[in-house]
DNA sequence: TTCATTTCTTACCTTAAGTGAACGAGTTTT
DNA sequence: AAAACTCGTTCACTTAAGGTAAGAAATGAA
């Protein structure tokens, strides 16, 4: 399990067996159960999580209604708002299925920060090209109909969509599930 | 000019006299002509900008059709997706107003958190809560219709409105003029 | 000023998304 | 086994967004 992060690094830079093992010294790894929520909102919450494995689903609740807006799954990870700004936390994460989640801390970062100042710079790219690609898919979002992001999400994560019920897939999408339903049986017919 | 810059770093970290000389001597900012296409379609940028004063304009063509997607105004920063990704651009940049903007580059940023590991803090620390934003906003806009984002427009940015032109707006919001122009026609009726 | 271009609005029609309700299929609970 | 629930789909209806076109208003250039 531990590899699937140091894969993931070494796409950033090459780790030392020093720096590996301080990493696996740091028992981040926590296994999780489906159905686990990870935040809650109006919780204050410290900590960062990775996924190496499994699915983990962000929502809010709007009217009593569950907005689904994320899924995080292999090797995406999610700073929850309440980290940065210090306010309770306005949406929920939860496991879709069971899975493993590397847990972070600001402590724990600057603990490491200070020992490899290396592993700092390694933040700040990656956090640097999630900001790209979050912004990217906010520009994709908007330059695009719904049946063109379904149809998207069909190419880029195919596994999203057998993976998870589909009223949760719908306002991912920015939709209802009916218009879900609609617009699949439409391209169906198109298609046909 | 500098001192907003100052002032902005200042919220993160406090800045010693020596770190100021180390920022005015970099010899950053950029006045630039309203219209001034800062980057194109196409091109492979290594340069990120941070507006300190005017509007600076991101759109795509598609299909012939100019699709604004942000705009970056006082004290908002946009690091172009080709500096991470290193392919050419997709999207172009350009100066709704007559602007004052601080270029950086990669080469640049080295040398400055060699001399200043504290500045490689800032940056790490600056683009995760730019990080956080981005995400907050897309969510926010799955989770609202047009008209209220065009309503929450009114709020959080008001100055917007009133310095761009309608059809950017629009597209900005994800809808085409026509229907921006409706929307409104439909808000004014409702108040009234 | 005049002409041309751009920008904004309005109108009409088409398309599709939102809403509320209903249905069957599959689960889970009792 | 029956009841309750969730989930996906479909239907009818309402609402609003997209497309096209036309005209008014504002802007810019000759």
């Amino acid at each position: 399990m531990q590899n699937i992060l140091f894969d993931y690094i070494s796409k950033y830079m090459p780790l030392t067996d020093d720096e590996k093992k301080v990493i696996t010294d740091l028992d981040l790894f926590r296994p999780v159960k489906k159905g686990t929520i990870l935040l809650k909102e109006g919780q204050l919450s410290q900590e960062g999580y990775f996924v190496l494995k499994g699915c983990v689903r962000k929502y809010y609740i709007i009217d009593g209604e569950e907005k689904t807006t994320n899924f995080y799954t292999e090797l995406q990870g999610e700073v929850p708002e309440c980290v940065s700004n210090k306010k309770p936390s306005t949406y929920y994460l939860t496991c879709v299925e069971d899975s493993i989640i590397s847990v972070s801390t600001p402590d724990l970062e600057e603990d490491v920060f200070a020992k490899f100042p290396r592993f700092e710079t390694l933040c700040r790219i990656v956090s640097e090209e999630l900001l790209v690609k979050s912004q990217s898919s906010m520009d994709d979002f908007k330059n695009s109909s719904p049946a063109q992001r379904y149809e998207d999400l069909l190419v880029t994560r195919p596994d999203l969509v057998q993976r998870v019920p589909q009223h949760q897939l719908a306002s991912f999408l920015g939709i209802t599930p009916q218009s879900l339903s609609r617009l699949k049986a439409r391209l169906a017919k198109k298609k046909n």
